[in-house]
DNA sequence: TAGATTGTTAATCGATTAACAATC
DNA sequence: TAGATTGTTAATCGATTAACAATC
């Protein structure tokens, strides 16, 4: 039985990753624990706890190598291996992630698009055909898809969700503001645009009221 | 001086906010902390402890007031209020925000759209023009703009965000893959996509990893 | 070897859950 | 009043930070 890692940490790596990334374009080849953590406003003590629930990527008095680290986090996150993906809903939202090359670099290929919109099926956007939603299953079978990106009203989410998840896929992409429920073995990473821009009205909020506070005579 | 709120907490709120709505909608009057924590599928423990940060809203032996919750959530938000933004980069990204018509509900009102792409400059995106980024400053103060979302490629984030911010912004949207560094007083909230992707990687991945373990004699 | 820095254990801090008296 | 359910304190759990022996 293998220890389970905390989502905590889990939502550290990319960020390490992406640092690491830009080392690695600046040239730097080793890195200790606490140059990272300057860099990455973050405790040394983190880095190198994060990362030992991994392996011990370091050496003592040396730091860390840039390169090596670099992969190994990559092999962690599994974005060294290919992932389908099919992205359901290809208005702005969808045709904004169909467009992010980035994704491709990190071993994402988008197979397909699909849409309920007769005028949208059958458009080509970035070379991936907008298709209807009725060839759904037989494309996910076809094509391997194990991620399926969802950029639809929050209404059709969860029909969509079920449908593609009986076809095979393991891992849902859920820009729809609904909470999806699915069974073992799939997961839901949730993108809800509207909560987060609440967060940080909130935020926002609380500056102003911590700023008036301070104004105030007391 | 007042207490803190942990940024967990304020993470839940939202989500407390949307299944308040849902209930509204339903015409449900009154729920208890442990039928909500039912089809939230947390603790009714965390709820009442949540909602305790901001001041007893509820009865004993009565539970919640749907509608009276919902609507101090919101004032806790900050969402009661109206808040002016821009959205700077009219790329499909800024286009999706833009068209996402459910942000006006909340109180957020777009403003204006800025671009650097000359073609993109001088069309109408639901009402909206997009202008040139020479405009910012002035149109900032003008409109009295508070939060900036910028879906901009990331080596120019952390220039226009240094702009924004001397023009009076004071909240940043930020979907660029950069950290920004902000003044006192100013709040980021990063939307980061590639990083919740890899996220969703892991996590697929680890799921089969599980799989092919429990498949696998031991 | 001496200095540097990791890997890892121990201490602290914070967040979640449980329990229950207060009270509607 | 009796039952229900909150608000709040106490207990538990987990995550972060500090410290330091191991080791390159």
């Amino acid at each position: 039985m293998e220890k389970q890692i905390s989502k905590a940490v889990i939502s550290r790596l990319p960020r390490y990753y992406r640092y690491l990334g830009e080392l690695l374009e600046e040239g730097v080849e080793r890195i200790s624990s606490n140059e990272l953590s300057q860099r990455m406003r973050v405790t040394a003590s983190q880095i190198r706890q994060d990362l030992n629930n991994f392996g011990g990527f370091g050496q003592q008095g040396y730091g860390y190598n840039v390169k090596y680290l670099y992969t190994e986090i990559a092999k962690i996150l599994g974005i060294d291996r290919q992932h389908n993906l099919i992205i359901i809903g290809a208005g702005n939202l969808g045709q904004a992630i169909a467009n992010y090359a980035n994704f491709e670099k990190r071993g994402f290929v988008i197979k397909g698009m699909f849409d309920i919109n007769p005028r949208l099926i059958g458009l080509v956007v970035r070379g991936i055909e907008i298709r209807g939603v009725d060839d759904l299953e037989r494309f996910i079978v076809e094509n391997q898809i194990s991620i399926a990106a969802l950029t639809i009203p929050k209404t059709k989410a969860p029909e969509i969700a079920d449908r593609v998840i009986k076809a095979g896929v393991k891992g849902i992409w859920n820009f729809a503001h609904v909470d999806l429920n699915v069974p073992d073995g799939v997961v839901v990473e949730n993108v809800h645009l509207s909560e987060s821009l609440m967060r940080l009205s909130y935020r926002v909020c609380s500056m102003q009221d911590k700023g008036n506070e301070e104004k105030r005579p007391s």
